[in-house]
DNA sequence: TTAACAGGTCAACGCTGTTGTCATAAGGTG
DNA sequence: CACCTTATGACAACAGCGTTGACCTGTTAA
Protein backbone atom coordinates (compact mmCIF):
# COMPACT_ATOMS: atom_id res chain seq x y z
CA UNK A 1 0.00 0.00 0.00
CA UNK A 2 3.05 2.12 -0.01
CA UNK A 3 2.61 3.44 -2.94
CA UNK A 4 3.72 2.19 -6.33
CA UNK A 5 7.25 1.74 -5.53
CA UNK A 6 8.04 -1.55 -4.15
CA UNK A 7 11.16 -2.52 -4.49
CA UNK A 8 11.36 -4.81 -2.08
CA UNK A 9 10.12 -8.74 -2.56
CA UNK A 10 9.07 -10.36 0.79
CA UNK A 11 11.74 -12.82 1.98
CA UNK A 12 9.96 -15.59 1.38
CA UNK A 13 9.31 -15.14 -2.39
CA UNK A 14 12.98 -14.03 -2.55
CA UNK A 15 14.63 -17.03 -4.48
CA UNK A 16 17.98 -15.30 -4.26
CA UNK A 17 20.25 -15.21 -7.48
CA UNK A 18 22.44 -13.22 -9.07
CA UNK A 19 25.79 -12.49 -7.54
CA UNK A 20 26.73 -9.13 -7.14
CA UNK A 21 29.60 -7.74 -9.03
CA UNK A 22 32.66 -8.87 -6.62
CA UNK A 23 31.09 -12.49 -5.89
CA UNK A 24 28.80 -11.81 -3.09
CA UNK A 25 25.52 -12.93 -2.81
CA UNK A 26 23.55 -10.77 -0.83
CA UNK A 27 20.96 -11.41 1.67
CA UNK A 28 18.51 -9.85 4.80
CA UNK A 29 20.74 -11.77 7.28
CA UNK A 30 24.11 -10.82 5.48
CA UNK A 31 23.28 -6.81 5.13
CA UNK A 32 22.20 -6.59 8.96
CA UNK A 33 25.31 -8.44 10.05
CA UNK A 34 27.47 -6.21 8.16
CA UNK A 35 25.80 -3.45 9.03
CA UNK A 36 26.23 -4.36 12.55
CA UNK A 37 30.22 -4.84 11.94
CA UNK A 38 30.33 -1.48 10.41
CA UNK A 39 28.93 0.25 13.56
CA UNK A 40 31.15 -1.94 15.97
CA UNK A 41 34.24 -1.14 14.10
CA UNK A 42 33.59 2.64 12.81
CA UNK A 43 31.02 4.09 14.93
CA UNK A 44 27.51 5.24 13.95
CA UNK A 45 28.72 7.67 11.58
CA UNK A 46 30.31 5.14 9.61
CA UNK A 47 26.66 3.71 8.57
CA UNK A 48 25.43 4.83 5.41
CA UNK A 49 23.70 3.15 2.47
CA UNK A 50 26.69 4.24 -0.22
CA UNK A 51 29.27 2.65 3.05
CA UNK A 52 27.50 -0.32 3.58
CA UNK A 53 27.17 -0.53 -0.11
CA UNK A 54 30.91 -0.81 -0.35
CA UNK A 55 31.70 -2.76 2.71
CA UNK A 56 28.94 -5.72 0.90
CA UNK A 57 30.84 -5.24 -2.51
CA UNK A 58 28.05 -4.23 -3.85
CA UNK A 59 25.72 -0.87 -5.29
CA UNK A 60 24.36 1.24 -2.91
CA UNK A 61 20.92 0.77 -4.30
CA UNK A 62 20.60 -2.77 -4.18
CA UNK A 63 20.26 -2.41 -0.89
CA UNK A 64 16.79 -0.94 -1.70
CA UNK A 65 16.00 -4.61 -2.90
CA UNK A 66 15.98 -5.56 0.63
CA UNK A 67 14.99 -2.52 2.97
CA UNK A 68 12.63 0.03 2.11
CA UNK A 69 14.48 2.68 2.81
CA UNK A 70 17.55 2.93 5.84
CA UNK A 71 14.29 3.08 8.58
CA UNK A 72 13.60 -0.18 7.78
CA UNK A 73 17.03 -1.29 7.84
CA UNK A 74 17.54 0.26 11.30
CA UNK A 75 14.55 -1.92 12.62
CA UNK A 76 15.98 -5.13 10.96
CA UNK A 77 19.43 -4.54 12.83
CA UNK A 78 17.05 -3.73 16.11
CA UNK A 79 15.25 -6.63 16.11
CA UNK A 80 18.20 -8.99 15.45
CA UNK A 81 19.64 -7.24 18.69
CA UNK A 82 16.26 -7.97 20.53
CA UNK A 83 17.12 -11.87 19.46
CA UNK A 84 20.24 -12.13 20.84
CA UNK A 85 19.24 -10.74 23.96
CA UNK A 86 16.69 -13.14 24.53
CA UNK A 87 18.49 -16.21 23.21
CA UNK A 88 20.67 -16.04 26.36
CA UNK A 89 17.89 -15.54 29.09
CA UNK A 90 16.56 -18.26 30.34
CA UNK A 91 13.68 -17.67 33.33
CA UNK A 92 13.28 -19.46 36.33
CA UNK A 93 9.76 -18.35 37.10
CA UNK A 94 10.41 -16.08 40.14
CA UNK A 95 9.03 -12.86 38.23
CA UNK A 96 11.29 -10.40 39.93
CA UNK A 97 14.61 -12.12 39.27
CA UNK A 98 13.73 -13.20 35.85
CA UNK A 99 12.92 -9.52 35.25
CA UNK A 100 15.92 -7.78 36.99
CA UNK A 101 17.99 -10.38 35.09
CA UNK A 102 16.46 -9.75 31.71
CA UNK A 103 16.71 -6.15 32.22
CA UNK A 104 20.62 -6.52 33.19
CA UNK A 105 20.61 -8.12 30.13
CA UNK A 106 19.49 -6.15 27.94
CA UNK A 107 21.52 -3.08 29.39
CA UNK A 108 24.65 -4.68 28.88
CA UNK A 109 23.98 -6.44 25.36
CA UNK A 110 23.30 -2.98 24.54
CA UNK A 111 26.32 -1.38 25.34
CA UNK A 112 28.39 -4.19 23.64
CA UNK A 113 27.03 -2.35 20.49
CA UNK A 114 26.27 0.90 21.41
CA UNK A 115 25.86 2.67 18.32
CA UNK A 116 23.38 0.00 17.43
CA UNK A 117 21.67 0.94 20.45
CA UNK A 118 21.76 4.91 20.33
CA UNK A 119 20.09 4.51 17.21
CA UNK A 120 17.45 1.65 17.61
CA UNK A 121 16.35 1.51 21.32
CA UNK A 122 13.55 3.71 20.54
CA UNK A 123 12.26 2.03 17.93
CA UNK A 124 8.74 -0.48 17.68
CA UNK A 125 9.55 -2.88 15.60
CA UNK A 126 6.71 -5.10 15.06
CA UNK A 127 9.12 -7.87 14.22
CA UNK A 128 9.02 -11.75 15.53
CA UNK A 129 11.79 -11.13 18.24
CA UNK A 130 10.27 -7.90 19.56
CA UNK A 131 6.56 -9.94 19.60
CA UNK A 132 8.09 -13.02 21.04
CA UNK A 133 9.91 -10.38 23.84
CA UNK A 134 6.76 -8.53 24.72
CA UNK A 135 4.53 -12.09 24.77
CA UNK A 136 7.30 -13.59 27.49
CA UNK A 137 7.38 -10.52 29.63
CA UNK A 138 3.46 -9.75 29.91
CA UNK A 139 2.99 -13.65 30.29
CA UNK A 140 5.57 -13.46 33.57
CA UNK A 141 3.80 -10.72 35.01
CA UNK A 142 0.53 -11.92 34.38
CA UNK A 143 1.52 -15.39 36.04
CA UNK A 144 2.47 -13.39 38.95
CA UNK A 145 -0.66 -12.59 39.83
CA UNK A 146 -0.51 -8.68 38.19
CA UNK A 147 -4.67 -7.97 36.59
CA UNK A 148 -3.85 -7.36 33.27
CA UNK A 149 -4.19 -3.06 33.31
CA UNK A 150 -1.50 -3.24 36.05
CA UNK A 151 0.74 -5.75 34.13
CA UNK A 152 0.54 -3.86 30.97
CA UNK A 153 1.41 -0.47 32.95
CA UNK A 154 4.14 -2.37 34.83
CA UNK A 155 5.43 -4.19 31.80
CA UNK A 156 5.55 -0.52 29.51
CA UNK A 157 6.93 1.30 32.22
CA UNK A 158 10.16 -1.97 33.08
CA UNK A 159 10.69 -1.83 29.44
CA UNK A 160 11.16 1.62 28.40
CA UNK A 161 13.21 1.92 31.39
CA UNK A 162 15.76 -0.65 30.01
CA UNK A 163 15.95 0.75 26.47
CA UNK A 164 16.02 4.36 28.38
CA UNK A 165 18.72 3.64 29.91
CA UNK A 166 20.64 1.07 27.65
CA UNK A 167 20.39 4.25 25.11
CA UNK A 168 21.64 6.90 27.73
CA UNK A 169 24.64 4.55 28.79
CA UNK A 170 25.02 3.61 25.09
CA UNK A 171 25.59 7.40 24.26
CA UNK A 172 27.89 7.65 26.73
CA UNK A 173 30.29 4.78 25.99
CA UNK A 174 29.81 5.58 21.88
CA UNK A 175 31.16 9.27 22.72
CA UNK A 176 34.43 10.15 21.06
CA UNK A 177 36.89 8.87 23.76
CA UNK A 178 38.49 12.73 24.64
CA UNK A 179 34.76 13.85 25.34
CA UNK A 180 33.65 10.73 27.50
CA UNK A 181 37.28 11.31 29.79
CA UNK A 182 36.36 14.91 29.94
CA UNK A 183 32.91 13.76 31.19
CA UNK A 184 34.35 11.91 33.86
CA UNK A 185 36.98 14.21 34.67
CA UNK A 186 34.53 16.80 35.58
CA UNK A 187 33.18 15.23 38.56
CA UNK A 188 36.40 15.09 40.08
CA UNK A 189 37.49 19.06 38.74
CA UNK A 190 34.00 20.48 38.99
CA UNK A 191 31.98 18.70 41.98
CA UNK A 192 33.96 17.67 43.89
CA UNK A 193 36.14 20.99 44.23
CA UNK A 194 32.74 23.26 45.25
CA UNK A 195 33.11 25.38 48.46
CA UNK A 196 30.97 24.28 51.54
CA UNK A 197 29.42 27.71 51.97
CA UNK A 198 27.95 27.99 48.42
CA UNK A 199 26.76 23.88 47.49
CA UNK A 200 26.97 22.82 51.53
CA UNK A 201 25.08 19.52 49.92
CA UNK A 202 27.45 18.73 47.00
CA UNK A 203 30.21 19.62 49.35
CA UNK A 204 29.02 16.84 51.93
CA UNK A 205 28.76 13.96 49.82
CA UNK A 206 31.17 14.56 47.05
CA UNK A 207 32.83 11.86 48.21
CA UNK A 208 29.63 9.21 47.16
CA UNK A 209 29.14 11.64 43.82
CA UNK A 210 32.83 10.87 42.58
CA UNK A 211 32.17 7.51 43.54
CA UNK A 212 28.62 6.45 41.88
CA UNK A 213 28.62 8.92 39.28
CA UNK A 214 31.06 6.60 37.23
CA UNK A 215 28.79 3.81 36.93
CA UNK A 216 25.40 3.38 35.61
CA UNK A 217 22.27 4.15 37.88
CA UNK A 218 20.75 2.01 35.61
CA UNK A 219 20.63 -1.61 38.57
CA UNK A 220 19.16 0.88 41.21
CA UNK A 221 17.05 2.31 39.14
CA UNK A 222 15.61 -1.45 38.53
CA UNK A 223 16.05 -2.32 41.94
CA UNK A 224 13.42 0.32 43.02
CA UNK A 225 11.37 -0.07 39.85
CA UNK A 226 10.46 -3.89 40.59
CA UNK A 227 10.35 -3.02 44.64
CA UNK A 228 8.12 -0.94 43.89
CA UNK A 229 5.89 -3.22 41.86
CA UNK A 230 6.23 -5.75 43.89
CA UNK A 231 4.93 -3.92 46.72
CA UNK A 232 2.56 -3.05 44.32
CA UNK A 233 1.43 -6.67 43.91
CA UNK A 234 1.29 -7.57 47.76
CA UNK A 235 -1.27 -4.24 47.78
CA UNK A 236 -3.41 -5.99 45.44
CA UNK A 237 -3.35 -9.74 46.41
CA UNK A 238 -3.27 -9.08 49.77
CA UNK A 239 0.33 -10.32 50.74
CA UNK A 240 0.05 -13.83 49.38
CA UNK A 241 0.56 -15.32 46.24
CA UNK A 242 3.70 -13.68 45.84
CA UNK A 243 5.29 -16.75 43.42
CA UNK A 244 2.16 -17.32 41.44
CA UNK A 245 1.27 -19.54 38.55
CA UNK A 246 3.40 -18.64 35.46
CA UNK A 247 1.11 -18.27 32.57
CA UNK A 248 2.99 -20.21 30.29
CA UNK A 249 5.96 -22.62 31.09
CA UNK A 250 9.57 -20.31 31.57
CA UNK A 251 11.44 -20.06 28.62
CA UNK A 252 10.61 -17.33 25.60
CA UNK A 253 8.00 -18.01 23.48
CA UNK A 254 8.48 -18.73 19.80
CA UNK B 1 43.33 25.16 19.59
CA UNK B 2 41.07 23.88 17.15
CA UNK B 3 43.17 23.94 13.99
CA UNK B 4 43.48 27.28 12.24
CA UNK B 5 39.54 27.79 11.48
CA UNK B 6 37.95 29.31 13.49
CA UNK B 7 35.37 31.67 12.32
CA UNK B 8 33.61 32.61 15.66
CA UNK B 9 34.39 35.09 18.14
CA UNK B 10 33.78 35.28 21.50
CA UNK B 11 30.97 36.81 22.43
CA UNK B 12 33.12 38.98 25.04
CA UNK B 13 34.91 40.71 22.06
CA UNK B 14 32.02 40.85 19.88
CA UNK B 15 30.64 44.59 18.77
CA UNK B 16 27.86 43.64 16.32
CA UNK B 17 27.47 45.71 13.42
CA UNK B 18 27.17 44.82 9.66
CA UNK B 19 23.11 44.43 9.56
CA UNK B 20 22.15 41.31 7.40
CA UNK B 21 20.84 41.78 3.75
CA UNK B 22 17.37 42.40 4.85
CA UNK B 23 18.10 43.98 7.33
CA UNK B 24 18.11 42.12 11.11
CA UNK B 25 21.11 42.11 13.44
CA UNK B 26 22.46 38.29 13.95
CA UNK B 27 23.23 37.44 17.84
CA UNK B 28 24.09 34.43 18.96
CA UNK B 29 20.20 35.16 21.48
CA UNK B 30 18.33 36.01 18.37
CA UNK B 31 20.02 32.93 16.30
CA UNK B 32 18.74 29.95 19.67
CA UNK B 33 15.35 31.68 20.31
CA UNK B 34 14.58 31.58 16.26
CA UNK B 35 15.89 28.02 15.84
CA UNK B 36 13.53 27.27 19.04
CA UNK B 37 10.63 28.63 16.81
CA UNK B 38 11.71 26.14 14.16
CA UNK B 39 11.54 22.81 16.15
CA UNK B 40 8.61 24.25 17.67
CA UNK B 41 6.55 25.08 14.87
CA UNK B 42 8.02 22.92 12.12
CA UNK B 43 9.07 20.06 13.58
CA UNK B 44 12.50 18.77 14.29
CA UNK B 45 13.18 17.89 10.04
CA UNK B 46 12.55 21.82 10.00
CA UNK B 47 16.23 22.86 11.95
CA UNK B 48 18.70 23.04 9.31
CA UNK B 49 21.50 25.56 9.12
CA UNK B 50 19.78 26.55 5.45
CA UNK B 51 16.54 26.80 6.67
CA UNK B 52 17.71 28.50 10.11
CA UNK B 53 19.74 31.07 7.82
CA UNK B 54 16.19 31.77 5.72
CA UNK B 55 13.90 31.90 8.81
CA UNK B 56 16.41 34.85 9.88
CA UNK B 57 16.81 36.79 6.82
CA UNK B 58 20.54 35.74 6.31
CA UNK B 59 22.56 33.58 4.45
CA UNK B 60 23.81 29.97 6.38
CA UNK B 61 26.94 30.63 6.41
CA UNK B 62 26.48 33.68 8.48
CA UNK B 63 25.81 31.09 11.53
CA UNK B 64 28.72 30.07 11.59
CA UNK B 65 30.82 33.45 12.76
CA UNK B 66 28.88 32.23 16.25
CA UNK B 67 28.53 28.82 16.40
CA UNK B 68 31.44 26.95 15.81
CA UNK B 69 29.14 23.88 14.01
CA UNK B 70 25.27 22.64 14.50
CA UNK B 71 26.33 20.50 17.46
CA UNK B 72 28.02 23.90 19.02
CA UNK B 73 24.41 25.66 18.27
CA UNK B 74 22.58 22.34 19.73
CA UNK B 75 24.68 22.85 22.75
CA UNK B 76 23.32 26.04 23.11
CA UNK B 77 19.61 25.57 22.55
CA UNK B 78 20.09 22.67 25.23
CA UNK B 79 21.66 25.00 28.13
CA UNK B 80 18.87 27.85 26.98
CA UNK B 81 16.60 24.93 28.06
CA UNK B 82 17.54 23.77 30.96
CA UNK B 83 17.90 27.18 32.37
CA UNK B 84 13.83 27.63 31.61
CA UNK B 85 12.92 24.15 33.02
CA UNK B 86 14.97 25.01 36.56
CA UNK B 87 13.13 28.89 36.48
CA UNK B 88 9.40 27.15 36.43
CA UNK B 89 10.42 24.86 39.34
CA UNK B 90 9.32 26.41 42.72
CA UNK B 91 9.76 23.44 45.12
CA UNK B 92 7.74 23.42 48.32
CA UNK B 93 8.94 21.63 50.84
CA UNK B 94 7.68 18.19 50.09
CA UNK B 95 10.42 15.96 48.68
CA UNK B 96 8.31 13.99 47.13
CA UNK B 97 5.76 15.96 45.14
CA UNK B 98 9.23 18.27 44.69
CA UNK B 99 10.94 15.66 42.31
CA UNK B 100 7.86 13.89 40.83
CA UNK B 101 6.68 17.92 39.96
CA UNK B 102 10.98 18.42 38.87
CA UNK B 103 10.74 15.30 37.10
CA UNK B 104 7.84 15.50 34.88
CA UNK B 105 9.02 19.27 34.05
CA UNK B 106 12.27 18.12 32.56
CA UNK B 107 10.54 15.36 30.47
CA UNK B 108 7.76 17.82 29.21
CA UNK B 109 10.51 20.25 28.40
CA UNK B 110 12.49 17.63 26.64
CA UNK B 111 9.53 17.01 24.24
CA UNK B 112 8.82 20.44 23.83
CA UNK B 113 12.28 20.43 21.64
CA UNK B 114 12.92 16.78 21.32
CA UNK B 115 15.68 17.51 18.39
CA UNK B 116 17.77 18.90 21.34
CA UNK B 117 17.02 16.99 23.99
CA UNK B 118 18.02 13.33 21.99
CA UNK B 119 21.59 15.28 21.27
CA UNK B 120 21.99 16.72 24.68
CA UNK B 121 20.63 14.87 27.19
CA UNK B 122 23.39 12.46 28.09
CA UNK B 123 26.14 14.93 28.33
CA UNK B 124 27.50 16.18 31.96
CA UNK B 125 28.04 19.72 31.39
CA UNK B 126 29.54 20.92 34.59
CA UNK B 127 28.07 24.07 33.77
CA UNK B 128 25.90 26.72 36.04
CA UNK B 129 22.76 25.60 35.43
CA UNK B 130 23.53 22.07 36.04
CA UNK B 131 24.99 22.02 39.11
CA UNK B 132 22.05 24.61 40.71
CA UNK B 133 20.48 21.26 40.15
CA UNK B 134 22.37 18.78 41.77
CA UNK B 135 22.88 20.35 44.27
CA UNK B 136 18.80 21.04 44.89
CA UNK B 137 17.92 18.02 44.45
CA UNK B 138 20.70 16.23 46.81
CA UNK B 139 19.74 19.33 49.31
CA UNK B 140 16.13 17.96 48.85
CA UNK B 141 16.93 14.20 49.07
CA UNK B 142 18.95 15.13 52.10
CA UNK B 143 16.17 17.02 54.18
CA UNK B 144 14.20 14.22 53.47
CA UNK B 145 16.35 12.27 55.84
CA UNK B 146 18.42 9.98 53.15
CA UNK B 147 21.87 9.03 54.63
CA UNK B 148 24.90 10.48 52.23
CA UNK B 149 25.09 7.51 50.62
CA UNK B 150 21.29 6.65 49.47
CA UNK B 151 20.93 10.20 48.61
CA UNK B 152 23.35 10.23 46.12
CA UNK B 153 21.73 6.83 45.12
CA UNK B 154 18.92 7.99 44.36
CA UNK B 155 19.64 11.42 42.88
CA UNK B 156 21.60 9.38 40.67
CA UNK B 157 19.13 7.32 39.48
CA UNK B 158 16.03 9.52 39.60
CA UNK B 159 18.52 12.35 37.40
CA UNK B 160 19.37 9.88 35.21
CA UNK B 161 15.85 7.90 34.67
CA UNK B 162 14.48 11.19 34.18
CA UNK B 163 17.11 12.10 31.35
CA UNK B 164 17.07 8.62 29.60
CA UNK B 165 13.42 8.52 29.33
CA UNK B 166 13.40 12.58 28.42
CA UNK B 167 15.67 11.42 25.44
CA UNK B 168 13.76 8.19 24.83
CA UNK B 169 10.54 9.84 24.51
CA UNK B 170 12.33 12.55 22.68
CA UNK B 171 13.49 10.43 20.11
CA UNK B 172 10.02 9.13 19.40
CA UNK B 173 8.44 12.63 18.78
CA UNK B 174 11.58 13.40 16.52
CA UNK B 175 10.98 10.77 14.22
CA UNK B 176 9.82 11.54 11.02
CA UNK B 177 6.00 11.94 10.34
CA UNK B 178 5.94 8.64 8.52
CA UNK B 179 7.86 6.69 10.87
CA UNK B 180 6.23 8.02 14.02
CA UNK B 181 2.29 7.14 12.77
CA UNK B 182 4.00 3.62 11.52
CA UNK B 183 4.78 2.94 14.82
CA UNK B 184 1.14 3.87 15.93
CA UNK B 185 -0.21 1.30 14.07
CA UNK B 186 1.90 -1.04 14.58
CA UNK B 187 0.41 -1.73 17.96
CA UNK B 188 -3.10 -1.38 16.54
CA UNK B 189 -2.27 -3.95 13.34
CA UNK B 190 0.19 -6.29 14.69
CA UNK B 191 0.28 -7.06 18.08
CA UNK B 192 -3.64 -6.18 18.67
CA UNK B 193 -4.50 -9.39 15.53
CA UNK B 194 -2.06 -11.59 16.90
CA UNK B 195 -3.97 -14.80 17.38
CA UNK B 196 -4.61 -16.38 21.05
CA UNK B 197 -3.42 -19.39 20.79
CA UNK B 198 -0.14 -18.48 19.04
CA UNK B 199 0.43 -15.30 22.04
CA UNK B 200 -2.22 -15.70 24.65
CA UNK B 201 -0.81 -13.07 26.78
CA UNK B 202 -0.61 -10.20 24.17
CA UNK B 203 -4.08 -11.42 23.28
CA UNK B 204 -5.56 -11.46 26.63
CA UNK B 205 -3.71 -7.62 26.99
CA UNK B 206 -4.51 -6.44 23.53
CA UNK B 207 -6.82 -3.65 24.50
CA UNK B 208 -4.73 -2.43 27.28
CA UNK B 209 -1.73 -2.40 25.07
CA UNK B 210 -2.82 -0.29 22.30
CA UNK B 211 -4.36 2.14 25.46
CA UNK B 212 -0.87 2.47 27.20
CA UNK B 213 1.52 1.96 24.78
CA UNK B 214 0.91 4.94 23.05
CA UNK B 215 2.09 7.35 25.87
CA UNK B 216 4.76 7.78 27.97
CA UNK B 217 5.67 4.95 30.38
CA UNK B 218 7.93 7.88 32.40
CA UNK B 219 4.58 9.43 34.93
CA UNK B 220 4.57 5.28 35.61
CA UNK B 221 8.42 4.66 36.18
CA UNK B 222 8.62 7.86 38.03
CA UNK B 223 6.27 6.77 40.68
CA UNK B 224 7.34 3.56 41.07
CA UNK B 225 10.73 5.10 41.64
CA UNK B 226 9.38 7.67 44.36
CA UNK B 227 7.33 5.04 45.69
CA UNK B 228 10.15 2.99 46.40
CA UNK B 229 12.30 5.63 47.42
CA UNK B 230 9.73 6.76 50.10
CA UNK B 231 9.12 2.91 51.40
CA UNK B 232 13.08 2.76 51.45
CA UNK B 233 12.88 5.90 53.72
CA UNK B 234 10.39 4.65 55.99
CA UNK B 235 12.78 1.67 56.64
CA UNK B 236 15.59 3.75 57.26
CA UNK B 237 13.96 6.42 59.34
CA UNK B 238 11.91 3.96 61.32
CA UNK B 239 8.53 5.17 60.07
CA UNK B 240 8.60 9.00 61.68
CA UNK B 241 10.14 12.01 59.83
CA UNK B 242 8.52 11.05 56.47
CA UNK B 243 8.95 15.26 55.70
CA UNK B 244 12.26 16.06 57.42
CA UNK B 245 13.86 19.02 57.78
CA UNK B 246 15.03 21.09 54.45
CA UNK B 247 18.71 21.05 54.28
CA UNK B 248 18.22 24.91 52.48
CA UNK B 249 14.81 26.74 52.31
CA UNK B 250 13.04 25.86 49.23
CA UNK B 251 14.40 27.89 45.50
CA UNK B 252 16.58 26.16 43.19
CA UNK B 253 20.44 27.21 44.98
CA UNK B 254 22.05 30.15 42.86
C1' DT C 1 15.69 -23.72 -25.33
C1' DT C 2 13.72 -20.05 -24.13
C1' DA C 3 11.11 -16.36 -21.93
C1' DA C 4 10.18 -13.91 -17.68
C1' DC C 5 11.71 -11.37 -14.19
C1' DA C 6 14.38 -10.79 -9.68
C1' DG C 7 17.77 -8.32 -8.70
C1' DG C 8 22.29 -5.87 -9.52
C1' DT C 9 24.14 -1.44 -11.71
C1' DC C 10 24.34 3.24 -13.29
C1' DA C 11 23.37 8.00 -13.34
C1' DA C 12 21.02 11.63 -11.58
C1' DC C 13 18.21 14.50 -8.27
C1' DG C 14 17.74 17.51 -4.39
C1' DC C 15 19.13 17.92 -0.08
C1' DT C 16 22.59 18.48 3.74
C1' DG C 17 26.72 20.76 6.61
C1' DT C 18 30.69 23.23 5.83
C1' DT C 19 34.48 26.36 4.10
C1' DG C 20 37.49 29.55 1.08
C1' DT C 21 37.04 33.81 -0.85
C1' DC C 22 35.40 38.15 -1.53
C1' DA C 23 32.83 42.54 -0.45
C1' DT C 24 31.47 46.13 2.59
C1' DA C 25 29.74 48.80 6.37
C1' DA C 26 30.92 50.02 11.08
C1' DG C 27 33.79 52.24 14.20
C1' DG C 28 38.02 53.84 16.09
C1' DT C 29 41.58 57.24 15.07
C1' DG C 30 43.69 61.67 13.80
C1' DC D 1 35.63 64.61 8.16
C1' DA D 2 38.41 61.06 5.93
C1' DC D 3 40.89 57.11 6.44
C1' DC D 4 42.02 52.36 7.56
C1' DT D 5 41.14 48.13 9.81
C1' DT D 6 38.48 44.48 10.51
C1' DA D 7 34.31 42.18 11.86
C1' DT D 8 31.05 39.99 9.62
C1' DG D 9 27.69 39.05 5.94
C1' DA D 10 27.27 37.00 1.07
C1' DC D 11 28.44 33.91 -2.54
C1' DA D 12 29.86 29.82 -4.66
C1' DA D 13 31.55 25.52 -4.37
C1' DC D 14 32.48 20.84 -2.36
C1' DA D 15 31.74 16.36 -0.78
C1' DG D 16 28.55 13.33 0.96
C1' DC D 17 23.91 11.90 1.97
C1' DG D 18 19.29 9.02 0.85
C1' DT D 19 16.64 7.85 -2.82
C1' DT D 20 14.77 6.63 -7.50
C1' DG D 21 14.02 5.63 -12.57
C1' DA D 22 15.97 3.27 -16.26
C1' DC D 23 18.64 -0.20 -17.83
C1' DC D 24 20.89 -4.64 -18.12
C1' DT D 25 21.76 -9.57 -17.16
C1' DG D 26 22.00 -14.05 -15.04
C1' DT D 27 18.90 -17.62 -13.03
C1' DT D 28 15.32 -20.38 -13.05
C1' DA D 29 10.92 -22.58 -14.39
C1' DA D 30 8.40 -24.30 -18.17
Amino acid sequence: MTSTNDRVVPPAARRRRRPTKSGVVLSEELIVETALRLLKEHGADALTVRRLGLALGADPSALYRYFRDTDDLLLAIADELIGRTLRTWHPTGDWRADLRDLGLRVHSGSLAHPQAAVLSSYRVTGRVHEIAAVETIIGVLRGAGFPDPEAVRIYHAFVDQALAFAALDAASVALPRAARDAEAGVWRATYARLPVDSHPNIAATARHLVLDMGRSAYPTALDLLLSAAAARLTEITGGGDAKGTPQRPPGPSH
